[in-house]
DNA sequence: ATGGTGGGTTACCCA
């Protein structure tokens, strides 16, 4: 089962770009952050005529998450306000037994914003939901991939310059507990199971020739729980995707699982 | 410290 997710900032201004990445890269299920675009404009047709359904959530100009898969959707649950964010920033469905999120975390902006400590709040109650989600129906946990734009770096080798970083934006000790906390509670960074050096980014800021020079930080995520990450097969950042003309600020990350006897 | 770039119902916007 091939994952991925990318922050596409803006869906419409690069729908070629998915269809033409998806036909390529023929990922089971693509989970998209910041599609800024309201339901009714979303180009799920465009996405149909190449085999592919969609689900999504989102509003005019900001936001919006959608979770686009080979097999259709099931049990769909659009999942906001959270923590009292009224932002469509959560999608999940099931995918072969496995619920899968689309989840597009708060920025924050500066650390001494209000919107710092929202970020915070809506990263806990994102760890309650999807934990009692897993545990509904009282039998084993379902299996579960918790992807998109975490908007946290978790490890200095994950920023491009950890003392340059130390307590900005991304790069907390609040912002790397708060990840901590879902990963004791049983989610795993499955795409550092299999790739584990420094210097892989899946953002780069727009300006100052920052992706030209490597200057990044790597904020989009595929955490999954025990089960499945234990069947981690390979992971990899599309860097190819945020070279070309007009590209999201962010790459694709791609993450493999062998859940042939599952 | 600032601003650079780029998205979008172009805003004292947000990333």
């Amino acid at each position: 089962m091939r994952l991925a997710t990318w922050n596409i900032n803006s869906i419409r201004m690069r729908v070629p770009a998915v269809l033409d990445w998806l036909q390529r890269t023929q990922p089971d299920v693509l989970g998209l952050q910041e599609t800024k675009v309201t339901d009714d404009l979303f180009p799920g047709d465009a996405l149909a005529e190449i085999g592919y359904s969609s689900v999504f959530v989102g509003g005019k100009t900001y936001n919006g998450v959608a979770l686009i898969s080979k097999e259709p959707a099931t049990d769909v649950r659009i999942e906001y306000p959270l923590a009292d964010i009224p932002e469509p920033r959560l999608i999940s469905a099931v995918y072969g037994g496995i619920r899968v999120y689309s989840a597009y975390f708060p920025n924050g902006r500066d650390p001494e914003s209000e919107h710092f400590q929202t970020k915070l709040a809506w990263i806990d109650a994102l760890g309650q939901l999807v934990f009692a989600e897993a545990q509904e129906g009282g039998g084993s946990p379902t299996p579960m991939a918790l992807m998109g734009d975490f908007n946290v770096a978790p490890e200095p080798r994950d920023v491009y310059n950890p003392e340059l970083m130390e307590g900005r934006i991304h790069f907390t000790a609040e912002e790397r507990a708060a990840l901590e906390r879902l990963r004791e509670r049983g989610l795993v960074d499955a795409f550092r199971l299999v790739n584990e050096e420094p210097g892989i980014f899946s953002w780069w800021d727009y300006r100052q020739g920052m992706f030209r020079r490597n200057l990044g930080l790597r904020i989009d995520h595929v955490y999954t729980t025990a089960d499945l990450a234990a069947r981690t097969t390979g992971a990899y950042v599309d860097k190819d995707e945020r070279r070309k003309p007009s590209p999201s600020d962010h790459a694709p990350v791609v993450v493999d699982f062998d859940v042939s006897a599952a």
